[in-house]
DNA sequence: CATTATTCTGAGCAATGACTCAGCTCTTCG
DNA sequence: CGAAGAGCTGAGTCATTGCTCAGAATAATG
């Protein structure tokens, strides 16, 4: 009996250890695949192979291509906002600190996979459904950095909600950039550079 | 796929004044086609199609895919060095006036194609020679703006080069996700806070 | 060990897409 | 006009890719 329900969720629901490996194997795979070619080339024949398990195999775990980036881009969110709050809340001091530690943040984040959010623009037009989670998390990060300012007492801007969405993008996307290519500038100097320019924003200063 | 060496170079070149429309046409309708589908679900046929041109035609005039975004890019940035140019070298002034001049820049620059960058990223790991060709005009727009901070007295940073790098990747991507998304903060507030931020950073004031 | 459930395999199918080519139409120019 | 070359056409080729399925291999159970 074919069924027409096709989502993001999993196939199959694996019942013993060796299935949970592969379904990880799978993933692990995908994610340097798809680093590696973009997600357009970044074939599921190719991961397949790299995980070394058969095309079959993969589709017993997930119903389509879509859905392993969707597992991807999940797992990715989940594991930056823990870490984010984890040790921005706790860490009062120097405005300059703060933002260091923000930017410090996201170096981290990106370090296990820096393409993935590029890969994730790409698959984008492609998936509603997936564009919509990414948003969610954009949003989620915005009211937190915000929060985080209020409650610094040498912010001085016009309006927190603008100024957080303004500085987080371009902390990420400088980021990025800096993580994705081999650059002339090295990358300390470069992160004291953003440090100091956001630094600069936030205290107001004419 | 890409094993063997593929030039970006024109396949024939037009002597006529029909073949020049033709050219210009398939070029408008790629730009509409990679902006509506992303680079990989924008697809050749799609744009002959679009442009009312049969495939044949187009290969008449581009070796292959990855020609026709090239020659979307390198005219997209050489018209932004040109109108920089133009309004940049005679505008003396403040400093805020000439970075508010560099953001207005970049918004007019965008105006009319505003997801391009987004193809970019996502073509970038199919074709190291595309890489290389944007890469090569972002540095030049980099030492444009390097010489124009170079020149004015109230800039005050520790190095020219990494400023500029950075000033002219933020400004561009901001600006890009400003068009690009409908958002919620409106364009001029959104300009502004981008000004005084690179403003700011610029004058170097502790 | 036998039986059943779970996991894995990979040749192959259907669809798609980049690109070619043989021949047509239009422009130019003597 | 008419010949030659420039420009245009689109059905078709070849390669690739997402995904299926019939069955083999492995693990759990009686």
């Amino acid at each position: 009996m074919p069924s027409a329900e096709r989502r993001l969720q999993p196939r199959r629901k694996p019942r013993q250890v060796r299935a949970e490996l592969t379904r990880e194997r799978i993933l692990t795979a995908a994610a340097h695949v798809f680093a590696e070619y973009g997600y357009a080339a970044g074939t599921t024949n190719r991961i397949a192979e790299r995980a070394r398990v058969s095309i079959g195999s993969l589709y017993q775990y997930f119903p389509n291509k879509d859905a392993i980036l969707a597992e991807l881009a999940v797992r990715h969110i989940d594991r930056g906002m823990w870490t984010q709050a984890d040790r921005l809340d706790l860490s009062p001091g120097s405005l300059e600190a703060m933002v260091r530690a923000l930017v410090r943040d996201a170096v981290d984040n990106h370090r296990d996979d820096p393409q993935l959010l590029r890969i994730m623009m790409e698959a984008a037009p492609l998936s509603q459904e997936l564009l919509d989670t990414i948003d969610r998390h954009g949003r989620k990060r915005v009211a937190q950095v915000r929060d985080l300012l209020a409650r610094h007492p040498d912010v001085r801007v016009r309006d927190l909600g603008t100024a957080a969405e303004l500085i987080v993008f371009t902390v990420e996307t400088n980021t990025h950039k800096l993580m994705a290519d081999p650059r002339a500038v090295p990358v300390e100097i470069f992160e004291g550079e953003l440090v100091d320019m956001v630094t600069r924003y936030l205290r107001g200063d004419r």
